[in-house]
RNA sequence: GCGCCCAUAGCUCAGCUGGAUAGAGCGUCUGGCUACGAACCAGAAGGUCGGGUGUUCGAAUCACUCUGGGCGCACCA
């Protein structure tokens, strides 16, 4: 809604500046510093002023003076030495919200945006880094779609690598386990078979160290994988298809779904990478090194992938910084298949997996895996995006800069500018985290500000006892306030406010700072929290609760809310700019989706909880005595519970029926 | 050695792509529950935006540099 202002507005502007001085400019609209200035600034006097060699303050009174009236805008008045502060018509702005209701997202069009995200290998228990990739992963799709975007969740499931490997040969080597012990595992409810599977990593990795001699296990067992037949091939599969299961159903404690699984044993079988080598071949994209370390290696050069400026010294140095894409025995590297990958995303590959159904939501939604047969079930059409987000943490920009060059290589630069890898810091430990869960510390260690997670050493906190521990303690509260209350009933409360604390806690620091995870800190709902912006959403819906309770009528807001009564309502300053705050959720939205920053998201959300927390102590609604004035506030109420709960679903966070 | 990221209140972080007097939360202190339930609200204290130089009407934001931290730079993924 205030997008459209905004829209009118800078157009407005910008056709005043071709008309007055015959220049051509982009109007850019600023929040005014204070809310007392008025609801918006433009700030393009400034840069006028340069190019008219005048002052600022002169250029935007005479631009001022010539714009025309604009339907729904008060006034304009010059401020600072130089600003031109806009003032909305209250009522007329009042009026359009009321009209158009709280709206309903935009109908899905236009090309397919493909996000990736979650991507954990299969082999052991999800922890709290890879929820901060899915719940930004997840967060980005619902922001995209909340605005119209025609999007696919794709979740890559490497279940051929080294990492899954290494938990086969934990339980085939080193405990001797057959496959059917193993199924006996994954069966038993009593257990978690990831969890087992999280201790047994840690264990084999240790064993490696200590006994560097058995690593031809890993090797052995890599290449029966690959060659995709036999007990340890089986084996293989069964315990990363597990593993998958278990990290979807935590994901959906998390209302994350996906759309597809394209697994890496597909892109094998299918010789996806035999094509992508072909292409890179043609394209000189890639070439045999003849001399050096890299010897027999198919590599990328260097200069595809750095910056022209940085290059190497010498060609030897060159050498040293290209990128091995085929191993001299002929095997291709992960980067490798990662090209073949984004090239099947954007659909430039010319062939395609096979799929079946893997299983249904209880919303409908399906998730379907890749196969390597032809298919007995017509699925979707998959992958053929326009644009790619690799949800991937910044560790790996190297290579995922080197997947971007081959694609430029092949002479795709259209599709290398559209891939985009949504990079976020790690999760990291607090030392005082660590030393809570027991986890010893060097001297050195503690000093620091945070301690790495490592799979490999089993040092970390995996997701589904984050989100126990978090349903705990929001149950233990929920009991407390609520003990009328039947026990599923509060349970499902617990839930939903300890997602929506993971949520936010996840979504509150922007991408690129590291998160010191503290338990702490995480299990906090109060403040800049998810349950704190739950807790107005509930209190909202409270006070209509109450009204009805009490026999009062909800009236058609649209035939009671007469202009004058909009204007007198809103002559409030704090009711004003809680309206006009609710009003920004879409553009909040936008401009989070332009910035790639669902942090933004949430910051509005809480903005919005607090606006709405202080009206709700500061005014009365239930007890207001003129009717007018009460049917004013609780349209108020309603609209704005509406944004909240629209702006709480893009982040994936419930309302309770109450807290 | 090369590349990327970070440094803002005691702590954890925002700061809308260069704009007006730098903001939140936590913590500390003070005050507010007859209920639209205090997981809340109000107020106070707290800052040389790591240091320096530059760019211009204007810098937390851009450039360069220094300091201190982090992460990458495999024929692992």
């Amino acid at each position: 809604m205030f997008q459209d202002i905004e829209e009118k507005l800078a157009a407005a502007v910008e056709s005043q500046l071709r008309a007055q001085y015959n220049i051509q400019l982009k109007v850019t609209l600023e929040q005014p510093k204070q809310s007392s200035f008025g609801e918006l600034a433009i700030p393009v006097a400034f840069q006028l002023a340069r190019e008219l060699k005048r002052a600022p303050k002169q250029v935007a009174q005479e631009l001022a003076a010539g714009l025309k009236a604009i339907d729904g805008i008060a006034s304009f008045e010059i401020a600072g030495n130089g600003y031109i502060n806009v003032r909305l018509e209250r009522a007329t702005y009042a009026a359009s919200l009321l009209r158009n209701g709280a709206g309903s997202g935009q109908p899905v069009s236009g090309l397919k945006t493909i996000v990736e995200h979650t991507n954990i290998n299969p082999n052991k228990a999800a922890h709290i880094g890879h929820l901060r990739n899915a719940v930004l992963g997840d967060t980005f799709v619902r922001m995209l779609r909340k605005r119209g975007r025609n999007v696919e969740v794709q979740n890559y499931i490497d279940n051929t690598g080294v990492q899954v490997a290494d938990v086969v040969v934990g339980f085939h080597y080193l405990e001797g386990k057959a496959i059917d012990e193993v199924q006996r595992l994954i069966a038993d409810s009593a257990i978690r078979f990831d969890y087992v599977c999280w201790d047994l990593y840690a264990k084999i990795s240790a064993h490696y160290k200590a006994n560097p001699d058995t690593l031809n296990w890993r090797a052995e067992t890599l290449h029966a994988i690959e060659a995709g037949q036999g007990e340890i091939a089986e084996l293989a599969h069964i315990v990363a298809d597990a593993i998958v299961r278990a990290h979807l159903q935590t994901m959906y404690r998390l209302g994350i779904e996906y759309d597809v699984l394209p697994r890496e044993s597909e892109i094998l079988h299918l010789h996806f990478w035999a094509t992508a080598f072909e292409l890179l071949k043609r394209r000189r994209a890639i070439y045999l090194e003849e001399q050096g370390k890299n010897k027999g290696c198919w590599v990328m050069p260097a200069s595809a992938f750095r910056d022209q400026t940085s290059s190497a010294a010498t060609e030897d140095e060159a050498e040293e910084d290209s990128k091995v894409i085929v191993r001299s025995n002929g095997t291709v590297t992960y980067v490798g298949k990662d090209i073949a990958y984004q090239l099947w995303k954007f659909g430039l590959l010319g062939q395609d997996f096979y799929y079946r159904k893997w299983s249904s939501y209880p919303d409908g939604r399906e998730v379907w895996v890749t196969t390597d047969r032809p298919a007995t079930q017509s699925s979707p059409h998959f992958g053929g995006g326009a644009k790619v987000f690799n949800v991937i943490d910044s560790r790996q920009s190297y290579l995922q800069d080197v997947v971007v060059a081959g694609l430029r290589a092949l002479g795709f630069d259209e599709q290398a500018e559209a891939s985009i890898h949504f990079s976020y810091e790690m999760v990291a430990l607090s030392p005082r985290t660590c030393l809570e869960m027991g986890i010893e510390l060097s001297e050195e260690d503690r000093r620091r500000p945070y301690v790495e997670v490592s799979g490999r050493k089993g040092l970390g906190v995996k997701a589904d006892d984050l989100i126990d521990k978090l349903i705990d303690t929001a149950l233990a509260e929920v009991e407390d306030r609520h003990p009328e209350a039947s026990s599923e009933d509060r349970r499902r409360v617990a839930e939903q406010i300890a997602v929506g604390a993971l949520r936010y806690f996840m979504l509150k620091f922007t991408r690129n700072s590291v998160i010191a995870f503290d338990f702490h800190e995480a299990l906090s709902f109060e403040g800049d929290t998810g349950p704190y912006v739950q807790y107005a959403a509930v209190r909202a819906a409270n006070i209509f609760r109450k009204y009805t309770e009490r026999g009062g009528i909800i009236p058609d807001f649209e035939a009671v809310l007469t202009p004058e009564l909009l204007r007198r309502c809103f002559e409030s300053e704090d009711l004003w700019q809680l309206l006009l705050l609710a009003s920004k959720s879409d553009s909040a939205i936008e401009r989070a989706i332009s910035a790639g920053e669902p942090a933004h998201v949430a910051k509005y959300a809480f903005q919005l909880a607090q606006s709405f927390n202080n009206f709700y102590h500061e005014t009365s609604v239930i007890a207001e005595q003129n009717p007018d004035r009460r049917n004013a506030l609780l349209w108020l109420t309603n609209y704005v519970r509406e944004r909240l709960l629209a702006t709480l679903s893009v982040l994936g966070i419930e309302q309770p029926p109450y807290m």
